[in-house]
DNA sequence: ACAAGAATGCTAAATTCTTAGCATTCTGAC
DNA sequence: GTCAGAATGCTAAGAATTTAGCATTCTTGT
C-alpha cells in the first residue's frame, strides 16, 4: 500500500527554497527503516521535524476494539511531527514505515535555530499544512455527505492518479476498507457496483481502472458541488 | 448555536503578538453581518483573511439530497480564508453569521505585504493551522472509531468547558446533530443513553452536565488511547 | 509443481442509523 | 394569559454497515 491517502496535498519539499531545504536535510540525522518497522509511538515526545526522503508512512491507532484505524498515509517529500513542535503535542499516532524508508530527523533545537533565522520556512509550512487542513476538510465532509460507492470511485480515481502504471491501482480491498474507515464488505459490495456500472474491473491486489475520463465524469456528476480543484 | 465546534483550536488572534495584530487591523476593512447572513458562498474568489472579532461563524455546505452540513464553527479571534492565501483555492465553503457577527476583512495585497515585512505573522499561522489541522485530524479519528454516545459526550464535555455558565450547555439537539453529522433521532437516543447513565440532564434547548469530572472520567473510561491534551 | 499464505466472494444475523411522521411540551412575544 | 413557533419524544419501516464465518481463487517461494 503506498500513497494510498497522502490527502492530495502538496509535499513540503516541493514548496521550499533549495537553500532552506538543504540547510534543513544538513541539520538532520537520516534513519532508515524497513517496510512495518515503527518510527514512533503515539505518546512519544521527542519534538522536531520528520521529512520523508523515500518510501512512505503510515499512521494509524488502535481503535475500540482493537482494531487498527488509519488516519493517513504520506509520500516522499512530504514532512510530519508539526505538531510537535508547534502545538507542543506528543506523537498522536503511530507512524510505521511503508515499504523501504529513508527518514530525516531535524531535532527541535536545530529546527528552531532556523526557523528563527529563515522566515521563508514558516512561509513555506504555512502553505504545506493550510493545504493539508483542506484536504482533509475535504474528507472529512466526503464522509459525512457521501455514499460509499462514491467516496470509492472518488478514492480510487485519485490513486490511479498517482499510481505507477496508468490505469490500474495496485491495492488490496482491505487497504481500500483501512482507508475509508470501513468494513472489506463493504468495500467489496461499493466496488462490486462500481464494477457494475463498468467503471472499474476487479483484479487480484489490483484493481484496472477502464477509463480516467469516464470514472472522474461519474464521480464528478454525483457530487453536490462542484469540484473546486481539478486533480493536478 | 455558539463556539459549538472550533474544534478546540487556538484563536490566531491569541497567537500573534499586539503590534502584528494592531496592523492587520489597520490594514482591515470591518463589516458587521446579522444573524444568518452569508459573509461568502463556496466558489468566491476574492482572496483575503478574516478575522472574527466577534460573533461567530458557521461553514456548511449543501449535502446531496438538499441537506446543509456544517463542517465547522469558528468563535471569536479565529481566522479563516487561509486557503483562498495559501492554496489560491477560491472559497470552499458557504460563510454564515452566527449572531450578531463582525468580521476584519483583509485582501490579499495588503495582507502579503504585512506576511512579508512580518515574519512573525508566519509563525503565528503555521502554529494556528497546525493546531486546527491536529484538532481535525482527531475528530475525524473519533467518526472513525468511536460509538456515537461517546462522540457526544465528548462533544458536550468540551462545549461545556468553553460555555458561559458552568455545568450547562445551551443548544438544541439538532445543533448537536448538525454538528456530529447525524440525524436527529440518533443524537436523542445518545443523549437518553446519556441521561440513564446519570451524566446529564436534558431540557429545552439546554443540556445540564451533573458533574464535569464525572463525564470527563466517562469519556476517557471508553477512549481507546490515552487523550493526549488535558482540557485547558 | 506444490504448498502456504494472501486476497477475494459470499452469506446471514445483528446492529446502527435514517427517514418520515406525529404528538407533546416548552418558551417567549404580544 | 394566550398562542405560535421551537424543541423534544416517540414510533416504525427501511437502508446501510458490521461481524463472523467459510469457500474459493490467486500468487509466490521452494
Amino acid at each position: 500500500m503506498a500513497d494510498l491517502l497522502d490527502f492530495g496535498s502538496t509535499p513540503l519539499l516541493s514548496l521550499l527554497p533549495a537553500a532552506i531545504a538543504a540547510r534543513l536535510s544538513a541539520a538532520a540525522s537520516v534513519v532508515e527503516y524497513d517496510d512495518g518497522e515503527t518510527i514512533h509511538s503515539r505518546g512519544d515526545v521527542k519534538p522536531g521535524l520528520s521529512i520523508i526522503r523515500s518510501g512512505a508512512v503510515r499512521f494509524a491507532n488502535p481503535g475500540a476494539d482493537g482494531s487498527y484505524v488509519t488516519t493517513s498515509v504520506l509520500g516522499e517529500g512530504h514532512c510530519f511531527g508539526e505538531a510537535t513542535l508547534f502545538a507542543r503535542l506528543p506523537r498522536a499516532y503511530d507512524a510505521i514505515a511503508v515499504g523501504e524508508t529513508v527518514i530525516e530527523q531535524i531535532a527541535k533545537p536545530r529546527f528552531d535555530r532556523i526557523f528563527n533565522e529563515e522566515s521563508d520556512l514558516a512561509r513555506a509550512l504555512v502553505i504545506a499544512v493550510t493545504r493539508r487542513l483542506y484536504s482533509v476538510l475535504d474528507f472529512l465532509e466526503d464522509i459525512r455527505r457521501l455514499p460509499l460507492d462514491i467516496r470509492t470511485a472518488k478514492l480510487i480515481a485519485g490513486m490511479e492518479q498517482s499510481a505507477r502504471q496508468e490505469g490500474a491501482v495496485e491495492c488490496s480491498q482491505s487497504d481500500l476498507a483501512f482507508t475509508l474507515g470501513v468494513s472489506r464488505v463493504s468495500i467489496g459490495k461499493a466496488l462490486a457496483r462500481l464494477q457494475d456500472e463498468g467503471l472499474i474491473t476487479l483484479g487480484y491486489g489490483r484493481i484496472a481502472v477502464q477509463d480516467r475520463k469516464s470514472l472522474h465524469d461519474w464521480v464528478a456528476a454525483r457530487l453536490p458541488v462542484e469540484p473546486l480543484m481539478r486533480g493536478e
